[in-house]
DNA sequence: GCGGATCAC
DNA sequence: TATGGTGATCCGC
């Protein structure tokens, strides 16, 4: 495994001993299930990287110089779009449901911590004192509890995170009403006006956002990046957490400096396997993925491209969703999905869908949406996911409508060759 | 339109 | 012994 996951960087986590969290990590899990997916899902990282190196290795230099020209035209092109005029502020709570937990039982703020339904389920995060440890969100309960045995495990509350959520939105909408709440622990404001108005800038604010959240918590802290875009934002909030603010300059030095030796895994949407192909293509800091830009051109797609350039340069993300046709729209699909002891048992399997697909159906009612969609998904023991999904004839939020759909998609498949035995069911 | 894959939190 | 749940997007067909 390349374990990006479980070693890179993370806020609290810098002096990490990751050998040893490798290790400890590798042991428990080599020869699983779990690991002989990975490595399956690795294997066809390692295609699709193949695939490119040879896609750029057969390319003349006359077809490089091309794609350089081209790259540097996006570039430029892309740069006369830029604007430091906008500014945004991202907050970001520190160790989010860790802390919620240690408001209720302050002696766990002394004590590692890790939120989880269970030792076999993952944790959704740890507290700072976990982190030490190498303990970290999405790590299941017994490799954190191999790295730290007095890890404490505490079960998710979630009524307690949202009480949390809404008295942190509260101070929000005291700077923008229109604050964008991207989940219960964090949210993107623009401040723009704000300043103007009330002739501040975003370090008073992110000041002054910070004191308020902790008061209006009742203890909690958070951590607040502010710069021009929304993406730049965000980055920033991770720079000086827990408990700091990181305001970014909003000129294009600032920016292209501040840039030029972040790693690529630190911005949103570049995740483990999109950090790897980059590092195969020997860019690791958003300042190589800025260089090495006729390359990204050849070989990913345009969408790709635009995306990579964007992060390159510190340009796009700078208006509200709202200014833009795609984000003005609402939720776009409900879903419920629970693992169990994996079984072939058809008449579970059945109950256990149609118990899901009406909750999804009574979801959908609730909310006042239809569908016109129906998909389930289905995890196979060996954790590989199927997922099948059917057009429905017109929009709708029937429960038998969905739960039948649901059971002819999970029963057609399993009907398919031998028996499915599955650890997961969704629809 | 469908299915697999990736990503965030 | 044992690896979550929800929502979204993109790509290739
Ligand atoms: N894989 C994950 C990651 C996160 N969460 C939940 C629990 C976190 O508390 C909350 C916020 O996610 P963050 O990434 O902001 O992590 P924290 O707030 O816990 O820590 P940090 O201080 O790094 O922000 O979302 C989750 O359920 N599953
Ligand atoms: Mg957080």
């Amino acid at each position: 495994s390349y374990g990006s996951v479980f070693t890179h960087a993370k806020a609290g986590m810098e002096n990490v001993d990751r050998e040893r969290v490798a290790r400890v990590v590798y042991d428990a899990t080599v020869g699983t299930p779990h690991h002989e997916n990975e490595t399956r899902k690795e294997r066809a990282t390692s295609k699709r990287i193949a695939a490119m190196k040879a896609k750029g290795q057969g390319m003349t230099k006359t077809e490089w110089e091309t794609f350089g020209r081209r790259a540097d035209e996006r570039a430029r092109a892309m740069e006369r779009t830029r604007s430091g005029a906008r500014k945004w502020l991202v907050v970001d709570m520190d160790g989010f449901y860790a802390a919620c937990e240690e408001l209720y039982d302050p002696a766990l703020k002394s004590v590692p911590v890790g939120v989880a339904a269970g030792p076999s389920s993952v944790l959704t995060t740890a507290n700072y004192v976990a982190r030490k440890y190498g303990v970290r969100a999405a790590m299941p309960g017994f490799i954190a509890k191999k790295l730290c045995p007095d890890l404490v495990f505490v079960k998710p509350d979630f009524k307690k995170y949202v009480k949390a959520s809404n008295e942190s939105r509260g101070v929000f909408a005291q700077y923008n009403p229109d604050y964008i709440a991207g989940s219960l622990d964090e949210a993107y404001i623009e401040v723009t006006e704000y300043c103007e108005k009330h002739d501040t800038t975003m370090e008073a604010i992110a000041e002054e956002i910070r004191s308020k959240v902790k008061e209006a918590t009742g203890g909690l802290t958070c951590s607040v990046g502010g710069g021009c875009s929304r993406r730049l934002a965000k980055v920033c909030s991770d720079f000086n957490k827990p408990n700091g603010q990181y305001i970014l300059g909003t000129t294009r030095d600032d920016i292209l400096k501040f840039l030029r030796d972040l790693p690529v895994r630190k911005m949103y949407g570049i995740g483990k396997t999109l950090e790897r192909i980059l590092n195969e293509f020997d860019i690791k800091t958003c300042g190589d993925l800025l260089a090495k830009r006729a390359t990204m051109l050849a070989l990913f797609t345009p969408k790709a491209f635009d995306f990579l350039l964007g992060i390159a340069l510190g340009i796009g993300t700078e208006c509200h969703p709202r200014e833009t046709p795609e984000g003005s729209g609402g939720r776009k699909g409900v879903s419920k999905s629970e693992t169990f002891k994996a079984t072939a048992d058809k008449a579970y399997l059945d109950a256990k869908m149609t118990e899901l697909a009406t909750e999804v159906a009574l979801e959908c009612q609730r909310l006042n949406l239809k569908g016109r969609m129906v998909a389930v998904k289905l995890k196979r023991s060996t954790f590989d996911v199927i997922q099948r999904q059917t057009t429905l004839a017109g929009p709708t939020n029937d429960v038998k409508t969905i739960v039948n759909s649901a059971l002819r998609l999970m029963r057609n498949e399993n009907s398919i060759g031998a028996n499915m035995t599955l650890r997961l069911v969704g629809a």
